[in-house]
DNA sequence: GGTCTGACCGGCG
DNA sequence: ACGCCGGCCAGAC
């Protein structure tokens, strides 16, 4: 059926999203945009986000590898408090002032060249 | 069922 | 450097 076939693209949606997430290494960072890229959505990166929204409580999701194309911590705010992403971050000696990724280009992991 | 909004992004003036 | 706009697609109302 159609219908269940939105929903089942749905799911999928939101599985590739946290597989790519969980594929982000130790102490590096990528991008809603680029995730969205490699996903094949090319200006998807506003569903990237929408489905980090939904990745609360989902084990083995390191969303605070996620950042925005220029390094910002831009979804600090849906985390338990403001600090956390920078906590977790800096725990991975990844380091942030001002709300941003320090040498971010060095820290950066794009998807589509990494995997494919 | 139209309209608004979003943890975004790149282009343009 | 900076603000604005359109695009993407799904959910909430």
């Amino acid at each position: 059926m159609a219908n269940r076939e939105t929903n089942k693209k749905r799911e999928n949606f939101f599985e590739d999203v946290y597989a790519v997430v969980q594929l982000i290494p130790r102490g590096r960072v990528t991008s809603y945009g680029a995730i969205a890229a490699y996903l094949g959505m090319k200006s998807g990166a506003r569903m990237v986000g929408w489905a980090m929204n939904a990745s609360h409580g989902v084990r083995g999701v390191p969303a605070h590898r996620v950042v925005n194309s220029q390094g910002l911590l831009t979804g600090r705010h849906h985390f338990e408090t403001p600090e956390t992403m920078e906590k977790r971050l800096l725990a991975e000696r990844v380091v942030i002032r001002k709300h941003q990724v320090i040498d971010f280009k060095n820290r950066f992991w794009d998807p589509l060249k990494e995997l494919g």
